[in-house]
DNA sequence: TCTTTATGGCGAT
DNA sequence: TCGCCCTAAAGAT
């Protein structure tokens, strides 16, 4: 469940976790097994994330992990328990276990190699080194939608489906306009935005974007929490009400991706 | 016991 | 734009 800020967590909890101790590395799975016993036995020094990687620093190299669609991390406490499912790789010491499974990307990286991973992403709100600027430099000579843009990793490192379409929606963007059409100050807000939204949303572990004024509660409507768990304004809302002015929100696949927004909110 | 779906991204066409 | 890869859980039959 990956977007940008459930990677910079995992690097956080990673570090928390393993950092500065050996690590027990193993691959359950074998997908993963002759870089796992490079890894084995020795201690995790750095852990950081980039946009939707996770790096975790080891002396014997860099391993670089991307969840893709539906990869995920599970920690618990020592002893770690029998392999459950496709446990791609095992990280063990004495007082915790990581479980990854199904992710994109588990490989092992020299530092060249991983130099190159950054300098194809773009900025990620999430990282005190990143300059909007480039972003936008992109984003103003482009005739793609902004609602493209937005996930595009090279542009903007780090935004996914539901930050995208909650964004768009918080600033009243139609996902349709050309990144050649907004404005400076617009995508300075989004920017802003974004950089604000996913560090709340780091610090919780989900996505929340409805602003106090437009709660349940204070529209005088029942609690609600989406399948994803938080608050969202349209992201997989199709059907329902938009939460501030009661259009009913659209949904369709634009590149591959299922696009949500509110047609009477966002106009073009 | 199937089929579908998902907050991604790649390469072929 | 399409198919494909990774996996688990939810929904349909």
């Amino acid at each position: 469940m990956p977007e940008g800020h459930i990677l910079h967590r995992l690097a956080a909890e990673n570090r928390r976790l393993f950092g500065g101790r050996p690590v027990d590395v193993s691959s359950p799975q074998g997908r993963f097994a002759d870089g796992a016993k490079l890894l084995d036995g020795q201690p995790l020094e750095q852990a950081e994330a980039d946009g939707k990687h996770l790096f975790l620093g080891f002396p014997a190299g860099w391993l670089h992990i991307h969840l893709g669609l539906y990869g995920g991390f599970t920690f618990g406490a020592a002893p770690a328990p029998e392999p459950v499912g496709m446990v791609r790789l095992r990280l063990v010491n004495d007082d915790h276990y990581a479980d990854l499974r199904g992710p994109t990307t588990c490989e092992l990286l020299t530092p060249a190699e991983k130099d190159a991973v950054h300098a194809r992403l773009g900025p990620d709100p999430l990282r005190t080194d990143a300059d909007p600027e480039r972003a936008w430099q992109r984003i103003a000579r482009s005739r793609s939608t902004i609602a493209a843009l937005l996930m595009d990793q090279k542009i903007l490192a780090g935004v996914g489906n539901v930050y995208r379409a909650e964004v768009l929606f918080r600033h009243t963007v139609s996902p349709f306009r050309a990144g050649r059409d907004l404005t400076r100050a617009e995508w300075e807000l989004i920017w802003g935005d974004l950089v604000e939204l996913m560090r709340q949303g780091a610090a919780i572990g989900r996505i929340d974007t409805v602003r106090p004024d437009h709660t349940p509660e204070a529209m005088g409507r029942p609690p609600r929490v989406d399948d994803h768990g938080g608050e969202v304004y349209v992201y997989r809302r199709a059907g329902r009400a938009c939460l501030v002015c009661g259009t009913e929100v659209r949904t369709e696949a634009h590149a591959a991706r299922n696009l949500f927004w509110c047609p009477n909110c966002q106009q073009r």
